[in-house]
DNA sequence: CCAAAAGTGTTCCGTCTACACCCATGG
DNA sequence: CCATGGGTGTAGACGGAACACTTTTGG
């Protein structure tokens, strides 16, 4: 049972950002150089410390807004990591979070002011502290995840191609997969819809768009790709 | 980025076991009446602060053996609780820990001693604060990784019999299995073994005692059961 | 001798996998 | 007219699920 409050020693804890983007057919993620010490100049992940009126996933979604400028963001917390040196300068507690978007909702803009770009997943820099053990944990969540949970919308705009769905499979799994099987799959699921609307981005001959359709998926959460 | 330390507040950060055990061929639970205010007398987890010069496994660790008097004991982050106000007293962030013991390797006088019980799992009570999501969160990921990971083991002796086994199965993911294909699965997974023991105590015919070998599994860490 | 738990195979069905060709269109 | 990406079906292998009876022995 926890004892009384006065004879305990309080720490330092903070939320970082692991925001995954999909775009030309890589997952990516968003890091950037420190701007202060320790540390700076190494690479980073995007984070801030919890404050005291502000749960930790309020600090997370704060932090992730301050960064990308969006809101209702898919998140999900990745673990706490508490080593005693982790963080070089003081002991500081962190709590790792993974967050998915679609990087064409993403302002460049931001991206320059905060100084932080999408790099490929598989070409990673050496990262701040810990950090790269964190990337390494939120990737084995997102691929035990990606078959039995809808996270892959997230990374997609609200329209979609099945090409661009298979993509984000292929990215997240990292293999390839057979396009005959994958479609044969999806088309057993029902919350994926096609529309009647039709992309020439990527295909002369043009390729149907399909949604998430959020109510029917509500209505039966389950399935296995 | 983190900012500098000074501008921020630090909080009171607390480790909670949520320690499984298998005994009657049913999972419990390790719960107990807070002796200490706020929440004095209700159900709870049994916890403890985070020190300043230990990491959070470390807490975990020490809080677990305090309990148990084990050491080398399993455990797996559950992930950190951090609502204001979990805590009526103060501001407390919390990372929860599941630990898998053996029963047999437990003190009673120590229960005794901690003011803790075991608790069937499905008849658990309404215990404090957010314990009760803790436990769910904790049974959820037991069910997701118990055919992937070896974790059954670490709640039976050193030499168990396959029903034994079974129950464990059973008890964790909450249904029957069929003791024929279970037992054929077992027998593809070259980390189970059979010793030539025999265990006499459940049954008048007796039943072979198996082995979970740690060198084997190590080698081939991958299996489906 | 009987109650109680241990142990053992086969068949069926559904699911996953491998695999190659035609279609539509913009340039 | 051709290069590019979109779209489609089938056969064989494999794995999971259902299912019932014999064995051993202590009391």
């Amino acid at each position: 049972m926890t004892g009384f409050y006065g004879e305990h020693s309080k720490v330092f804890v903070s939320v970082d950002c692991i925001v995954f983007g999909f775009d030309e057919n890589k997952l990516k993620l968003l890091i950037g150089r420190r701007q202060m010490d320790p540390g700076r100049g190494e690479w980073s992940l995007y984070g801030g410390f919890v404050k005291e009126d502000e749960s930790l996933v309020e600090a997370a979604n704060r932090v992730l807004f301050t960064l990308t400028g969006l809101n209702n963001i898919y998140m999900k917390q990745v673990g706490a990591f508490g080593a005693i040196d982790r963080d070089p300068g003081e002991r500081v507690i962190t709590v790792a979070y993974c967050a998915l978007i679609n990087v064409k909702d993403y302002d460049q803009h931001l991206c320059e002011e905060h100084g932080v770009e999408w790099v490929n997943i598989d070409e990673l820099p050496r990262l701040y502290s810990d950090h790269n053990e964190m990337v390494r944990k939120a990737v084995t969540l997102l691929r035990r995840r990606i078959n039995t949970e809808p996270l892959s919308f997230n990374l997609l705009p609200e329209l979609f191609t099945l090409t661009q769905l298979q993509h984000v499979y292929e990215a997240i799994l990292g293999e390839e997969i057979d396009k005959r099987n994958f479609r044969k799959r999806i088309k057993t699921i029902d919350f994926i819809e096609k529309t009647d609307q039709i992309d020439k981005m990527t295909s002369k001959r043009g390729a149907y768009l399909y949604r998430f359709n959020k109510d029917t998926f509500a209505s039966e959460p389950i399935f296995k790709l």
